[in-house]
DNA sequence: GGTCACATGTCCGGAAACGGCCAGCCACCG
DNA sequence: CGGTGGCTGGCCGTTTCCGGACATGTGACC
């Protein structure tokens, strides 16, 4: 993933599946991650700015969605640190209403490259918008939890929490 | 290069030698290249704005040092855009006077490194301010002119005109 | 005097490896 | 039969790795 400029400015946030890190720039949110998870970049360089705006809002409605009193999100979002490719699929993963899944071979075929469902799992597994952009709801064609950059644990906590909503 | 970020600035200068552009951040004048050099990098995304007071006087001494009329600069540089490595040798170059030269050597002995010569060379050539950083004044051992980025014919001009006052 | 080998940091291009996959095939079991 | 589980080969964007090219200078050797 392309580096962080300076002008992106971060948080934590204390979840019930552990400590994370939120990071926005002035265009929208452009991080949230598990701390330790797979793929997230280093952000020591990055101010901590608990007060941001945006970083707020987030932190309202991430607490939100994990007391069960939210489902949908209304932040603005900064996916500007991508590929052309990443960003089309995590754009699609915006389109999986919550509780549901689908499959990587159905995003392949849903972004016009129906043979790339494997190149899919690299770029969900690299989404830097955690449960906003909810590529916890990708499973494999059978349905079965393949995979998620913060644990398999976290994956089945998150689908299950959505599910008994 | 790393790319530069948003908030630089650019504008364009008419020079005897040929066209130039230059470019500013908050910081200071991070760029100075003749049109169509070799490693200018892509400043397509960049705002035009000459009225940015670092590119204004930048423009303002770069007319008077090409008129003859102007020998130091007096610009604050924002050099971030480099290795460790390459903004040593930048920093040397601010050194040497106007109208002397330096071999590759000496900059590689300066710098505490006097084996990469080879290496300063590459350096050097991947200067991003022209002129006012000096990396005309380079010049092989034997005193040869072996290479600028802009051209040697622009180099043999930058150093007549400055041997000349 | 001319040639050659070597030292040095960075960039660039190509090649190869690496995944959060999936469909097809086969073996096996009730 | 139908259903399950495991293996295999091919799929494709990204990352990583490696080998060369460079704005040179010094010393060894013909």
């Amino acid at each position: 993933m392309k580096l962080f400029t300076l002008d992106v400015v971060r948080s934590h946030l204390a979840s019930p599946l552990g400590p994370m890190t939120l990071a926005a720039s002035a265009t929208g949110l452009c991080g949230v991650w598990f701390d330790g998870q797979k793929h997230q970049p280093n952000l020591q360089h990055l101010r901590v700015e608990p007060s941001h705006p945006l970083l707020r809002k987030a932190h309202t409605q991430l607490a939100e969605y994990f007391a069960g009193q939210r489902t949908q999100f209304d932040v603005a979002l900064d996916m500007q640190y991508g590929t052309a490719f990443q960003q089309a699929v995590w754009k699609q993963l915006l389109r999986i209403a919550p509780g549901s899944t689908v499959s990587y071979g159905a995003i392949a075929s849903a972004v016009g490259r129906p043979m790339a469902s494997r190149a899919v799992g690299a770029a969900v597994g690299r989404n830097p918008v955690s449960i906003i952009v909810p590529c916890h709801r990708v499973v494999g064609g059978s349905g079965a939890l393949t995979g998620y950059a913060g644990g398999l644990d976290r994956k089945t906590a998150l689908l299950h929490l959505e599910s008994s909503l």
